[in-house]
DNA sequence: CCACGCAATGGGCAAATGCTCATGCACAGG
DNA sequence: CCTGTGCATGAGCATTTGCCCATTGCGTGG
C-alpha cells in the first residue's frame, strides 16, 4: 500500500513536529528549518500531531481544590474510587474535561496483572474516555459490553465505546448481539436465550470493574435522544419519579429501579446496588446532577469521576 | 508557613492554568477571563505550569525512523532494551529529549508487580529522567544508589536522582554514605567495612534492574567536572586508553575496566559486563559516542535509552 | 512617619501563531 | 488530449503570545 506508507510517514512527520514543539519548545520557525518544509507545513503538522492524538499532555498536579471535593465525595457517599478533574469553564464540554481522569482510571484498572472482566455502558463520556486513554501493553483482560449492540434503528455505534477501548487494548471483547429495546417482551427472551448471549450475560454480571455513564431524564433525556423511549414513556416515567438512568435502566430519586412494562423490554445488564466490585460512574454536568447522586445514594455506583462544577453540586 | 500557602495556592493556578490552556485547548485570554485574572498573569501561570514541569507532554506515536534505529542498534549490539527518541535538533539538550523515553522505561520496571531492586547512576541524564517520570502507585520497590553521596566538596548533589525518583515514589530508598572518591584506600576500605554500607552494596549488585549515565573521558569529562578526577590522572587515563566511564569506573575503547591506582579509591559500585539482569545505559549527545559504543561492546550494558543522532552515529 | 526594596501588575510592542484564500499540481474520467 | 476535482502549498493578514519595562502596592527597617 502506497497510501498507507505516505500516511505513516506524514505521521511521523506530524509526531516529531509536534514533539519539537510541544517537548522541545522550539518555535515553528525552528521545526520548519529543521524538518526542512516551510513554516505553514510545520505549523500544520503540530496542530495534526494534536487532532490526530499523538502528542498527549497530561497534568501532574493535582490541585487542591480537586482534592478536596474527591475527599468530601468519598465520605458523603462512600465511595471507594473518586476523581475529580478541573473543568473547562461553563462552555467547556463537561465529557471532555473528565475524559483525562476517566482514562487514568481505566489505565489502573488494565495495569492490573491479573486478568480483569471489565464492563462497559454508553454515553459520551464514555467514548471521550475511549479515546482519551493509553492502552499498556496489557491485552490479557477481557472487555464486555452491559448494553445491547442493535440499535432501534439498526446502527451499531452504541458498541463504539468497546470496540475504540478493545482496538486499541488488542484484547478480546464481547459486544452483546441483542436489541437495545425490542418490540416484545418475546423477542427479549428469545435473544436472551440464544447460548453466546448467556455467555456475555454472565460475563457482564461478574465483571470485575464496570464503567458506566449517567442519564438524565429531564426532557434532554439521551434515552429520548437515542430513540430508547418515546416521548410518550419518558413523560410517564418523570411522573413515576425518574431521575436517571444508568445502560437505559431507569430509576427514582433514591436510586431505586422503576418497576415498568418496558423493563421486559431492555436488552441490556443492570448494575445492581451495592456491588462489591468497582462500578465506576464517569459522567459530569449540571443537568445530571439530580441523576448521579440518585446513583450515589441507591448505591447502583461505588466510584465517580466527574469534574468540579458537577462534584460541588453534587454536595450541595 | 506562609509561604508555602501562597506557594501551593499558586502552582494550583499554574495547574489550572496550564490544563485549560494544554488540555482545553482556551486562549489566555479565556483563560484570564475564567478564572478572573489579568491576560499576563495568565501567561505567566500557563508559563510557570511549563517550568514547573507541571504539565507533562508525551509522544504517543512510535516514529519510524527511530523504530528503524532502535532494531537496528538491538541487533547490532544484543540489546534487551532500546529506545531511541527523536532529538530537539543540534542545538537541543540530548538530555532532556531522551528524559521522556528513559521515563517511560523506568516507570515500566516501576510496574512491575513483583517487588523490584533498582539501582541508580548520576548523570544529567538521569536527573532529567527523574523529573520527567510519572509515578505509578508503587511503593514496593527498593532504590539503592550506585555510587556514594559524600562529593569531595562535601556535598550531596549527586544523590539527587535516587532521592528525587524515591520521593516522587515515595519507596524506600539507600542511598551509598560513603565518598564518591576517598583520599586514600584505608578511609576507603573503612567506609566499605561498615555493616550499614555492606548491606547498601549487596542490594546493588543483585539489583534486578539497573539505570545508569555514561561519561565521556575526552577535555569536558564529567568526571573532571564534578571534581572526582584531577587534571592530570584525566590526561593519565586518556593516555592509558580511557575513553568513557559509568559509575566512575574508567574503561577503554574495548568496554574493559582500566586497571589503575584511583580504583582504589572510588567509592562506588561497578557494573559488571555480561550481566543477566538489564542494565540500561541513558545516554546521548555526540561526544559521548565513543564511551556508549565501547559499553555496549564490553556489554557492560544490555540495554539503551539514546536519542536519533546518537543512535545514528553509533551505528556508524 | 518616611524611605527603601521587593515583588506583583498591566501597558505596549514585537514575535509567533492560526487561519483563509488563491494558486498550482496530480490524477481520474471523458 | 483536455477538463474537472480534490488536495497540498505558501502568501497575507488577524489574532494570540511572550516579554520588557514603568508603575503600583506592600512590608520592613530606619
Amino acid at each position: 500500500m502506497n497510501s498507507f506508507d505516505i500516511d505513516s510517514t506524514q505521521l511521523d512527520d506530524a509526531a516529531r513536529a509536534g514533539w519539537l514543539y510541544y517537548a522541545g519548545g522550539l518555535t515553528q520557525d525552528q521545526i520548519a528549518a529543521t524538518m526542512g518544509v516551510s513554516r505553514q507545513r510545520a505549523q500544520r503538522l503540530v496542530a495534526k500531531a494534536m487532532a490526530e492524538g499523538l502528542v498527549h499532555v497530561r497534568l501532574n498536579h493535582r490541585i487542591g481544590a480537586c482534592l478536596d471535593l474527591e475527599a468530601r465525595l468519598t465520605e458523603r457517599f462512600q465511595l471507594t474510587r473518586c476523581r475529580v478533574a478541573p473543568d473547562f469553564g461553563p462552555s467547556g464540554d463537561p465529557a471532555r474535561a473528565i475524559a483525562q481522569s476517566a482514562a487514568a482510571e481505566l489505565e489502573r484498572v488494565l495495569r492490573e496483572p491479573k486478568p480483569q472482566v471489565i464492563a462497559f455502558g454508553t454515553g459520551r463520556a464514555l467514548r471521550a474516555m475511549a479515546e482519551e486513554f493509553t492502552p499498556p501493553e496489557a491485552r490479557h483482560h477481557r472487555i464486555v459490553s452491559l448494553l445491547g449492540n442493535i440499535g432501534p434503528d439498526g446502527s451499531a455505534t452504541l458498541y463504539d465505546v468497546i470496540r475504540r477501548v478493545a482496538e486499541k487494548l488488542m484484547a478480546t471483547y464481547f459486544p452483546m448481539p441483542v436489541p437495545v429495546i425490542s418490540d416484545t417482551p418475546e423477542e427479549r427472551a428469545f435473544f436472551f436465550h440464544l447460548r453466546p448471549v448467556q455467555t456475555v450475560v454472565a460475563l457482564a454480571q461478574r465483571a470485575d470493574v464496570t464503567f458506566v455513564g449517567v442519564g438524565q431524564m429531564n426532557d434532554d433525556a439521551p434515552l429520548l435522544k437515542d430513540g430508547f423511549v418515546t416521548r410518550e414513556e419518558l413523560t410517564e416515567l418523570q411522573s413515576l419519579g425518574a431521575v436517571g438512568e444508568i445502560a437505559s435502566w431507569v430509576f427514582d430519586a433514591e436510586g431505586r429501579y422503576i418497576d415498568v412494562a418496558r423493563n421486559a423490554l431492555i436488552g441490556s445488564i443492570r448494575v445492581e446496588p451495592g456491588c462489591d466490585r468497582p462500578v465506576i460512574g464517569v459522567a459530569a454536568g449540571l443537568p445530571k446532577v439530580t441523576a448521579i447522586r440518585a446513583a450515589l445514594v441507591g448505591r447502583l455506583l461505588n466510584g465517580l469521576v466527574t469534574d468540579e462544577a458537577t462534584a460541588t453540586a453534587l454536595l450541595r
